[in-house]
DNA sequence: TCCTTCCATTAACAATTGTAAAGAAATGAG
DNA sequence: CTCATTTCTTTACAATTGTTAATGGAAGGA
């Protein structure tokens, strides 16, 4: 149960076996079924998740329309993170697109790990730079690739979601509408023959 | 010389006056002059920089011209991060868009310091969360505004920028033509008429 | 101060995207 | 298994952006 996200830790810090303990018991499982809500637009966020098992969606509501703020996928850490790290209410909602398998800790919970498990500063610093990193490198895709390139990168970096992922919402995750996004599905497909 | 350091990192945690000494102890004094380059793209950046006064871009060079990633004013924290952070050749250039006094502190440095001040793995994970809420921003701009909503809030946001910085860098950090920006800014003058 | 380089705007045209609407196919809930 | 809903594609038209080129003006270095 625990297996992915020692996984994941391990990559950034070396754990004693108690600390491995002290990580787990701030954790709690929890199935989710597909289309649940995590996190509300204008809720404030006090909960961090690691995926065990499905993907969630995270994404802005723009008049109506839901616009895709990044997919998340197994074995990744997920939250709705300017609210959750301000304590402030959310401009985003995350929820699950499949049933999925979550380890949740609480906001408080990761308050008393910061005291309890001094490493864990360590894990959350370089967890924050990547994703920082992480962040950077879609928003270069936006300075310096046209729709076309962006899309072809997305495929392959990610061509799964394409049959996991609604495609309305990778394509407003490319900043572009569904009719666009097809549009280069057809272009790209015909220069291949 | 220390007093913007001090009052920026006095946001984010509290530094006993020996720890402030140490703080300082580990940045060098540099004034460097106008278009000057920080960080060559290829080149590994292991300096970071804290902006005491004048401005930096960082900038993605794409065969030929050159693509705004980030506009750093007074007062913050600047460097290649991805480079900086990963120990990897910069996928970026930084260089100065005036006259520039800044504060230095080596890759080493801050190793060291982690060592000997614990209190610097809080500083910068905040700081490192905070940059990812800032990236994220400007990304949720690309993906639910146009180009002139864009444009509007840079305006509101940093107006000023308009009179320092040549308005074709300004462009490319909004992922627009030089053509384009001033297209829209003749539409919303008029509309102000 | 002079001169070269850089910069912002405008114009005209091509290419791409957004919008609205409609139809066919796939999917999920009961 | 069936039916309502969701999803993907296509079409036609309007609007916006990119591209290239030219001009006048500003700015900076010697």
């Amino acid at each position: 149960m625990f297996d992915a996200l020692h996984h994941l830790v391990a990559q950034f810090v070396t754990l004693s076996d108690r600390e491995k303990s002290i990580l787990e018991s701030a954790f709690v499982f929890k199935q989710v079924p597909r289309k649940f809500p995590l996190v509300k637009h204008g809720q404030i966020a006090n909960e961090l998740y690691f995926i065990n098992k499905g993907m969630l969606r995270l994404f802005y509501e723009n008049d109506g329309d839901e616009i895709t703020a990044y997919l998340f996928r197994e074995n990744l850490f997920a939250s709705s993170y300017d609210s959750f790290l301000r304590q402030a209410p959310s401009i985003q909602s995350l929820e699950t697109l499949e049933e999925t398998d979550l380890l949740v800790i609480t906001h408080q919970k990761m308050n008393e790990l910061y005291e309890t498990l001094p490493k864990f500063n360590i894990l959350t610093r370089k967890i924050a730079e990547q994703r920082f990193i992480n962040a950077q490198q879609i928003l270069s895709s936006f300075l310096l690739d046209s729709p076309e390139a962006r899309y072809a990168k997305f495929v392959e970096q990610n061509g799964d979601l394409l049959l996991r992922v609604p495609h309305h919402i990778i394509a407003s995750y490319l900043g572009m509408t569904p009719v666009s996004m097809s549009r280069i599905r057809n272009r790209l497909a015909q220069q291949k023959r």
